[in-house]
RNA sequence: GGAGACGUCGCAUAGUCCGGUCGAGUGCACCACCCUGCUAAGGUGGAGAGGGGUUUGACCCCUCCGUGGGUUCAAAUCCCACCGUCUCCGCCA
């Protein structure tokens, strides 16, 4: 949820943000006009209660003899607070409902426009190239039998895999490495949830425009998370955290589901887009003034994964019509998969400034009593990854070294031979 | 799944039977100051959250006793539902 008070002092600022993501710049003026009907119903009905609240001392106070007169006065004051109660009651959901459906607003520099209109701020590394026909990840893997997609189909449906083997070995071995560099960077574990309440998987603004994306389980009211940045938002909910002595770092670890309606056809080979995936996420708390450092700081320790990795890489800066609604920047590492000429999201990272803090409560105590936080969170590894260190790092002969900073997660294994491997 | 007990302003508690004096008392912790020859003891005062108004004054008002309803002129207190915690029983990968 946006500002209440930039949207009665700054109007125009909503609006450009609103015009740079190409939303609706008519809903800023719902709001406005919703916030203006709240407060002045909020006003009527406050007068209404104070009268009530002197008169129910005067009938306590009264004389035995006098009360009855005094009640059947006060009977007709208290009809009229209750119906003030209701129109206050209603204007302020009316005013809740417009203002969370305006979109966290932009910081300056988004890059304005949609999906392609993104800025790329750096490559690095070199692109991987082979005197050899590359194969691809899944190719590569099913030499290995490290990924079974048929049997994921036969289990699950289409989107499902078994990950087997070196596979999981691998997998696994990435999370510890990105679960090492985490604590290494001040970060504590945590395991999450997966299943959370409505309040908070709405809090973090994820019903809103993708709840398409999101499994449900309507016997129990309760979603499956799509990333345990969800949870991490939760945990601090309704509280006022201590954030005076720097942010608060959680590296969350869990299983995330996706329903991925609407990518018919789309990476249909292999586990570059499926329904469930495990993820190393970053999930900070910090002050409003201190997001953006902290910002960059989660894309250093992203790109650091990817450089340990020997990953060729490049970082873009969304553009505002490509963030999230909770979003008011987002900075996306891609990966260079070989098999596709093309760069591949790995990472991505999201400064919602205030915006889910808002919504879900989370205080600390500044200069002029609370304020809400900043939330920040940021992919430090996920299933996905795989793809990009087995086409990257392969051999002629279908084998794959491992890049060094996984040996040690591996028992040492230096590299995956077909049919070998286990 | 069944039975019972409980849920009060950081923590611990009083208050709930018999509705108005609870716009919530006390202890601990906390902050400021005082006293004290010093990381103790004592004294005084302060201090919660959300919202509205405003002559913008360190001022006024409204709301908050798990959540949501209800009864009433008036609810922490009475009624209903739900959520959570604990104990016991049952069942179970």
């Amino acid at each position: 949820m946006i500002d209440p008070q930039l949207l009665r002092e700054n109007p125009d600022i909503v609006r450009r943000s609103q015009e740079s993501r190409g939303a609706s710049v008519a809903v800023v003026e719902d709001a406005i006009e919703a916030e203006t009907a709240r407060r002045a119903a909020i006003a009527e009905y406050e007068r209404l209660r104070a009268e009530q609240n002197a008169f129910g001392k005067q009938v306590a106070a009264a004389p035995k003899d006098q009360k009855a007169a005094l009640v059947a006065q006060a009977q007709q004051l208290a009809a009229a607070v209750k119906s003030a109660q209701q129109v206050s009651t209603d204007a302020d959901r009316r005013f809740t409902t417009t203002i969370r459906s305006v979109p966290n607003v932009v910081l300056d520099g988004v890059p304005p426009g949609g999906e392609n209109d993104y800025v790329v701020l750096r490559e690095v590394g070199e692109r991987p190239t082979f005197d050899f026909e590359a194969r691809d990840h899944l190719a590569l893997a099913e030499g290995f039998d490290a990924i079974d997609m048929a049997r994921g189909a036969k289990v699950s449906g289409a989107r499902f895999y078994f990950l087997k083997g070196i596979g999981a070995r691998l997998e696994l071995a990435l999370m510890n490495l990105g679960l090492d560099r985490a604590l290494a960077a001040g970060f504590t574990p945590v395991i999450p949830p997966t299943l959370v309440k409505p309040e908070i998987m709405e809090g973090t603004g994820f019903l809103g425009e993708h709840a398409d994306e999101i499994y449900y389980l309507q016997a129990d009211d309760l979603y499956l998370v799509g990333t345990s940045e969800v949870p991490l938002a939760g945990l601090h909910a309704d509280e006022i955290l201590d954030v005076s002595a720097g942010p608060i770092r959680y590296a969350g670890w869990s299983t995330c589901y996706r329903r991925e309606a609407g990518s018919y056809g789309k990476d249909t080979r292999g586990i570059i887009r499926v329904h469930q995936f495990n993820k190393l996420e970053m999930y900070v708390y910090t002050t409003a003034d201190q997001a953006e450092a902290e910002h960059q700081r989660l894309l250093g320790w992203q790109e650091g994964m990817l450089q340990s990795l020997g990953l060729s890489y490049r970082v873009i800066d969304v553009a505002a019509g490509d963030l999230g609604t909770s979003a008011a920047r987002k900075f996306d590492v891609e990966a260079w998969v070989p098999t596709q000429g093309a760069y591949r999201e790995l990472t991505s990272t999201s400064n919602c400034t205030t915006f889910q803090a808002r919504r879900l409560g989370i205080r600390h105590r500044g200069e002029d009593g609370t304020e809400p936080v900043a939330t920040l969170n940021g992919t430090l590894a996920t299933t996905r990854w795989l793809v990009a260190i087995l086409e990257t790092h392969q051999q002629e002969d279908g084998s794959v070294l491992i890049p060094e900073a996984l040996r040690p997660y591996l028992g040492g294994l230096e590299v995956i031979r077909p049919g070998a491997a286990r």
